[in-house]
DNA sequence: TAGTTGATGTGGTTGGACCACATGGTTTAC
DNA sequence: GTAAACCATGTGGTCCAACCACATCAACTA
């Protein structure tokens, strides 16, 4: 086995035993190193991996913010994961569009009415139409699109579903913004996008689950397929 | 940005581009490193990164096996993260048994009745069987009857599906592994899920879909329910 | 008292050295 | 001539020692 997994496999070992939580702080890469009787450098790429798992992060100084602290972001290694692998061009963005419905549509149709993450939905709808009124950018409504739509996953109370919606979705991100850029007629989109959002959120607080997933599932289709994307294209 | 990152957007960017695909070898890490202009040690942590994510593959000495090889295994990535935010006790075994049934069930509907996958299926059963008659150890039932759940899962044609399938069954198997020992009469239970393996398999060939995807929501919440986990359990 | 300064400890980065390993060409023994 | 032994080469794996940038806090100074 090679000497950065023996260290990966200690951590490990005192997170499943309680012993290190979200929270806690790993001994300094040096004390670490000295501990496990291991070279820093071994230390390191150890934590390297643990930091692109989204286990840890690591800060440099002194105080709150600095050391390797122990925190918890299934999303971000789950998204940098797939974003990897869809540029080696063996996961189509196909697929993921389709996962992606098949998550969100779940999630719609278990929501609870009174879920409060509904409220968190229900401000970014708001805080959408500002922006359509003000500025028109893109950019700035689907960064509260994103949060609009991974607010209603959580709703679910699923935490492998919310940090698998999250990290499709940021997978993906570029090709989205891409294809975003090139439609003819944003405004007139956004304001459709905002109806639908309306529309699902309305169904979700009037406990209709099964009409709220085949909100959700029209709503991406139609958006993916707005711009070339989706289960039916060939990548 | 530090340095390491550096150097993965620099591979990102090469496999985006398609300069390096899968099969493909990365430059020495001494030469990338003189190339990049960074510290091989930086070069390293970048590599340790795309190993634990499934994207290449380190081998020493020389011929086809060395060198840093471009591979594609999304399932590695997102198994080894799952298991280790299992680890710090943030996402819920529970979470992940009812994900993974979300997932299986919409193989199973979706799953084409000519996919050549449930060959592959077939085979396993059979292998089960003969396992069963012979050694009756439940490791053996158990690796096999694994292949087999995700080769259902591969006959719906998603590869983001049968990656996260293979990831979250790797995540929890040694919980698996852990009850399935303790089960009174293993016997029996490796019968009735073989029965009830048969019953998928055949819904499936029958083209009957939303049949299929009852008898794996069934199978499986019935199997962990035998362990004392599920959606249901508070963990 | 208020401001400055320096000591301390953190992660970040580098260069160099050596090891284990696998291959392939070269030399040697028969 | 053939087969075995040998060694040169290049790969990743590991370790060490040093230095940097940074953030905090205590000590010192005006």
């Amino acid at each position: 086995m090679r000497t950065h997994q023996l260290v990966l496999a200690w951590i490990e070992r005192q997170l499943s035993d309680g012993a290190l939580s979200v929270g806690g702080r790993l001994p300094a890469e040096r004390a670490l190193a000295e501990q496990l009787a291991v070279s820093r450098t071994s230390v390191r790429e150890a934590i390297r991996i643990l930091e692109a798992m989204g286990v840890v992060r690591a800060g440099v100084g002194s105080g709150p913010e600095a050391g390797t602290v122990v925190i918890s972001d299934p999303t971000a290694a789950l998204g940098s994961a797939l974003r990897l692998h869809v540029a080696t061009q063996h996961l189509p963005v196909s697929d993921i569009v389709e996962t992606r419905i098949l998550l969100e549509t779940w999630a719609a149709a278990r929501a609870k009415p009174d879920a409060p993450e509904l409220e968190l939905a229900a401000t970014l709808l708001g805080e959408m139409d500002a922006v359509e009124r003000v500025a028109r950018t893109a950019d700035d409504f689907l960064a509260l699109d994103i949060r609009f739509h991974l607010a209603l996953a959580d709703a679910a109370g699923n935490a492998v579903v919310s940090a698998m919606m999250g990290s499709l979705r940021e997978s993906i991100q570029g090709y989205t913004a891409r294809f975003t850029a090139n439609l003819p007629d944003w405004a007139a989109t956004a304001s459709r996008l905002q109806a639908e959002h309306r529309d699902i959120l309305a169904a979700i607080r009037n406990d209709d689950g099964a009409h709220a997933a085949t909100l959700v599932a029209a709503h991406i289709e139609g958006y993916y397929r707005e711009g070339g994307v989706g289960p039916a294209a060939e990548e």
